[in-house]
This record gives structure tokens, C-alpha cells and sequence, in this order.
RNA sequence: UUCUGGCGG
């Protein structure tokens, strides 16, 4: 058993998904392991509507899902926008003895952000009894991909106010809506931040966000002095 | 052997 899912794993890992689901078919035992597998790596190559296809045959199958089925499947919903199965997934999760932990809840919350329900979100950021950087991340990407930067900086301001520090994630959603709205002091302020209080090395990406927002207020030649002191090592 | 946020893989 163990050795099917390994190689179901390694032609998923190959994105060989055509051998994976060959492989899959001709496996005699499965286990919740094979089905997870299988339901990641659709999801993984965007074809999220196979995802919870398996997740359904799964069921079919008599095959309690687990923690992971259920991670799995609503990074699926997200993935494909699937609202109210995403909706079903969290209301039931907690019925089928499955424990909601923090990666749940964290999972849960991207699956509302990806979905656009930026207020189920909240809602169960707020009452999560505990949260963690990856939870602020969220939230934080979610505003960042609806271009609300006032809701960005309203959550990064207090994520700072509890204690909790940013790291490099935080701050590519960050600058990636100050890209999008094109707000070149707010980016500079974080760009400073960044390094001195929070002790983040900038990557290329964040170079990138910031060289954008100066180019396009028209400083070129700031621009180009900025991207020159990025340091060559830079990841 | 499958496992939660940005980029990458």
C-alpha cells in the first residue's frame, strides 16, 4: 500500500498526472493517503473540478476523509471559486470528527479569500481562539488581491499592535497592493520598515513592486538608482 | 507516502 502511494506520489510530484491516475486505477487498496494524493495533485495543476470529483468518488468509496482530504479540498474550492462547497466543507467538517485546528482554520480562510467572501473570512479570523502568522497572511493576500490596500494596511497595522512580526509573504501582499493601487510613500514606509524594524530581507520581488511604483510617477532615475543597490545576491 | 498564506519550485 504504502509503496503504490509512493509511486502515485513521485509521478504527481513529475506532474505526470496521466500515469498518476493510471497508476491510481490499477492500485488494488486504497487508502485515504491515495485518494489525498490524487485530489493534490489536480488541485496542484488547476484542475479543480477533477479535485472534488475524487473528492466525491472518495466518499463514494466508503473512505473517511481525514485532516488532509479535507485541506485538500478546500484548497480545491478556492482554487475553482466554489463558494457554497467550500461553505459545506466548513460547516461540516466539524460534524465528521475532524479536528479544526490552526492549519484548518488557516484553510478555511484562504478558501473565503480565493472565493471573495472576504467577510466569512474575517469572521472566522476573529474567532479563531488562536492565530498565527500564515492566518494574518491570509487575510492580508485576500485584501491585497481585491486591491482594498486601506483593509492591507488596516490588518498589517494590527498584526504590528499584537506583537506579531511580518515576514517575507506579509510583505509581498503588501507591496503587491501598493503595486496595484499605486501608492509610492505608503511602499517606501514599508520598504523601510521592512529592514529596520522587522529585520525581512527585501527579495527580487520586492525590489520589483517598488522599482514599478517609482518608475511610474515618472522618477526613471530613481527608479534604475534603486534597482542598483539591490544587492546581487538577492533572492 | 498525502498537509494551511505571497513569490519560486
Amino acid at each position: 500500500l504504502v509503496a503504490g502511494n509512493t509511486l502515485l506520489d513521485m509521478y504527481i510530484k513529475c506532474g505526470s498526472i496521466d500515469c498518476a491516475s493510471k497508476v491510481f486505477k490499477e492500485l488494488h487498496e486504497r487508502d485515504a493517503v491515495t485518494w489525498n494524493s490524487l485530489i493534490s495533485g489536480y488541485t496542484e495543476l488547476c484542475d479543480f473540478s477533477s479535485a472534488l470529483k475524487i473528492f466525491s468518488d472518495m466518499q463514494a468509496d466508503g473512505i473517511r476523509p481525514d485532516k488532509v482530504t479535507v485541506l485538500n479540498a478546500l484548497k480545491a474550492c478556492g482554487g475553482g471559486g466554489c463558494l457554497a462547497q467550500g461553505r459545506l466543507l466548513h460547516c461540516s467538517s466539524h460534524l465528521i470528527e475532524i479536528e479544526v485546528d490552526l492549519s484548518m482554520e488557516n484553510a478555511i480562510m484562504d478558501m473565503y479569500c480565493r472565493c471573495g467572501s472576504m467577510e466569512d473570512a474575517e469572521k472566522v479570523f476573529t474567532h479563531s481562539p488562536i492565530v498565527d502568522v500564515v492566518s494574518w497572511g491570509t487575510i492580508i493576500e485576500g485584501y491585497s488581491l481585491q486591491g482594498r490596500f486601506e483593509m492591507v494596511g488596516q490588518y498589517f497595522h494590527d498584526m504590528r499592535m499584537q506583537g506579531m512580526v511580518a515576514d517575507e509573504g506579509i510583505f509581498s501582499s503588501v507591496f503587491s497592493a501598493c503595486c496595484h493601487v499605486g501608492h509610492v510613500n505608503e511602499a517606501r514606509n514599508f520598504f523601510v520598515s521592512m529592514r529596520e524594524d522587522q529585520r525581512v530581507t527585501p527579495n527580487m520581488l520586492h525590489f520589483n513592486c517598488m522599482a514599478d511604483l517609482i518608475g511610474r510617477i515618472g522618477h526613471l532615475a530613481d527608479a534604475q538608482k534603486f534597482l542598483e543597490s539591490m544587492p546581487t545576491h538577492a533572492s
